[in-house]
DNA sequence: GTCTCTGCAAAACTTTTGCAGTGTG
DNA sequence: CACACTGCAAAAGTTTTGCAGAGAC
């Protein structure tokens, strides 16, 4: 019962069909990832990698392929940085807590838009926009403890 | 019944108080974004601008001046381009179309977050969490009319 | 005259691209 | 060998900063 990104066995054989292999650097930035709970940008990943002499720039281009195989999300782009995180088949559907301050973001579980209404909104912008909705995101803003308290 | 932002003479007003001038650039962004129902990337606004030699930098200036005096929001940031509209003071309270293809986003008229619900989201992260919603922000992403026609 | 604002140039940052070299099947 | 991957350097794109001159009150 490991799970799904651990798994040394699943992810490598799904990547293979592809031509694309889990190499150490990739494997490495999906281990940061998986012990986040939070997005992480781009530049934090680069840092928790410490040691191992990963590129900054392999970063950014395994960030880019793990979100074409759907492995990983760009979840925050605010303040002008990038950040991931594991994609919601691995997290479970879930929003974001984003500090106006600091630009900290943090994970807010679950989702608190009910079904029926997503359903009634996504038809009614198909049918009055033309707009075919795929996905949602609610971002609360505000002040984080750290900042709220100073 | 003016406009609170057309109205040449509540803003200015209420500028002067802060020592801030609305001059003719700053006027000229404005009007720009009055004309829009969307947001606009910076670029964007500056193209709109024409032949008023208004230089980019100052489009810049004049959107952090604005977003902190209130009359102007930063309400994307994807693509790694900010765009701007104005206030909800002005525009009422909305959420956004994003394009998941161009980048591109729509005003989406209205929320649709059940106040009840937003009460009780934020009492308990407020409790749970130590975070203080100040608001929120919902944006529906799929394929625009163009892309999705495509 | 003072203080704000603007334009131009340059800098800072994040992200992408080119290319040569490394490594693996 | 072929092909994917990585590092280094350079380029590209957006946003910010410095400074001197122009403009408003």
């Amino acid at each position: 019962m490991t799970s799904p990104v651990t798994d040394t066995k699943t992810i490598p054989d799904l990547l293979a069909g592809k031509g694309v292999r889990l190499t150490a650097p990739r494997r490495a930035v999906l281990d940061v990832l998986v012990a986040q709970a939070a997005p992480l940008a781009v530049a934090e990943i680069h840092a928790k990698l410490g040691n191992r002499r990963i590129n900054l720039v392999s970063v950014y281009r395994t960030m880019r392929l793990l979100s074409q195989l759907g492995l990983v999300r760009l979840a925050d782009e605010s303040k002008g940085t990038q950040r991931f995180e594991l994609s919601e088949a691995f997290t479970g559907h879930h929003h974001h807590l984003v500090c106006e301050q600091c630009g900290l973001v943090e994970d807010l579980e679950g989702c608190w838009l009910g079904v029926n209404m997503l359903d009634a909104l996504n038809r009614r912008v198909r049918r009055a926009r033309q707009f075919r909705v795929t996905s949602h995101d609610l971002k609360l803003f505000g002040l984080c403890q750290r900042c709220g308290s100073a």
